[in-house]
DNA sequence: ACTAACATGTAATCTGTTACATGATTGA
DNA sequence: TCAATCATGTAACAGATTACATGTTAGT
């Protein structure tokens, strides 16, 4: 997981409902496909740290079995700060693969459905840039022009990753954009 | 940029031939499609680690304009090293889409085309294993079991991700496998 | 003379990894 | 009782980002 999307997962879960700090990295870990193990080492100290800016808050739980239990509570300003993430996501959010995927695991928490489109939007104009893999001499190469077998694969790959992600943007823009209908919240 | 990376594509570019830091950032630059520059904050120190580990050597330019360039070359070390990660990438290296396309970049100058076969061989296993976006309770969902638009996109856009990488892998792998003929040094 | 591109570096700070450390609860 | 899972943390270290700092060369 790339810098700083741990922040906006938990911040993302969190914007669910309460919950505590392991129950959170078996989520995140679900989240990617089970990929990336979620070390402690990173969670409990990013955890520290949005609570010192005062975007989650942290009880003991009582009563229930288990020990030491802490349950995490997004505060208002932590959803004002996750609301402003996924209304103005960083350059780096809509152009890597990955971290958009991010953003889209909690985009239906941004209720404002012109804002959310506004995001898709983004993404699409950014896949629509005459990107490609390899440039060379200061422009893309085209697939025919590439000799190495395993470079025409990430082309290739790649054409087939743009194309069908710009078509399901397109069809998704497209349903924000109509009906006030089928948004759902989860 | 992932970590780690930078490190490969440093190695992976020298392999190639010898060049100094500027060449290298621009390089790095245009293998990733444009999408992220390059800092000197990460590319210069990362040069000193692998001149420190004797896998890179320096030596100031004579004679040609520019002021104070330093060619690198790759040492014996340094190919070794480069075909060692080539040959056995870690986990990550695999299932990670962009650490792979790291990988790929550089993968005909490990020139044991049954080793080339292989690290794709690791992939197309990976990608085979029925990993998901969402786990809830364990298992993964399908598509018609999400309700979340998003979650739905990100869920059709994997798909076709890894419907096109599994076809590509395929066929190269079979090809690799046949003929001595094709594979191609750049 | 000025600006853009070439060229190389350092420092402060942030975030992540791995390994270490601790302890409770549950089921076999 | 023993292992697995639940649950939370710290410390050493690695690698990245941004901002700062410096100087050359080539073109207008």
């Amino acid at each position: 997981m790339a810098s700083g999307d741990l922040t906006l997962s938990i911040l993302g879960l969190l914007g669910r409902g309460p919950m505590h700090g392991y129950e959170l990295k078996a989520r995140i870990h679900g989240l990617s496909g089970h990929l990336r193990p979620v070390s402690d080492g990173a969670l409990y100290p990013a955890i520290a740290r949005l609570e010192k800016k005062g975007f989650v808050e942290r009880h003991e739980e009582e009563g229930a079995g288990a020990a030491r239990r802490q349950v995490l509570t997004l505060t208002e300003a932590g959803r004002r700060e996750l609301l402003r993430r996924l209304r103005e996501p960083a350059d780096l959010d809509i152009s890597d693969q990955t971290r958009f995927f991010g953003l889209l695991a909690f985009l239906s928490q941004l209720r404002d459905r012109e804002a959310q489109a506004r995001v898709l939007r983004r993404r699409l104009a950014f896949l629509e840039t005459p990107a490609s893999f390899f440039y060379e001499d200061g422009r893309p190469l085209r697939a025919e022009e590439v000799g190495d077998p395993f470079h025409r694969g990430m082309l290739v790959v790649a054409r087939a990753i743009s194309v069908a992600e710009r078509e399901w943007l397109r069809e998704a823009v497209a349903e924000l954009e109509s009906a006030p209908a089928g948004a759902r919240p989860e």
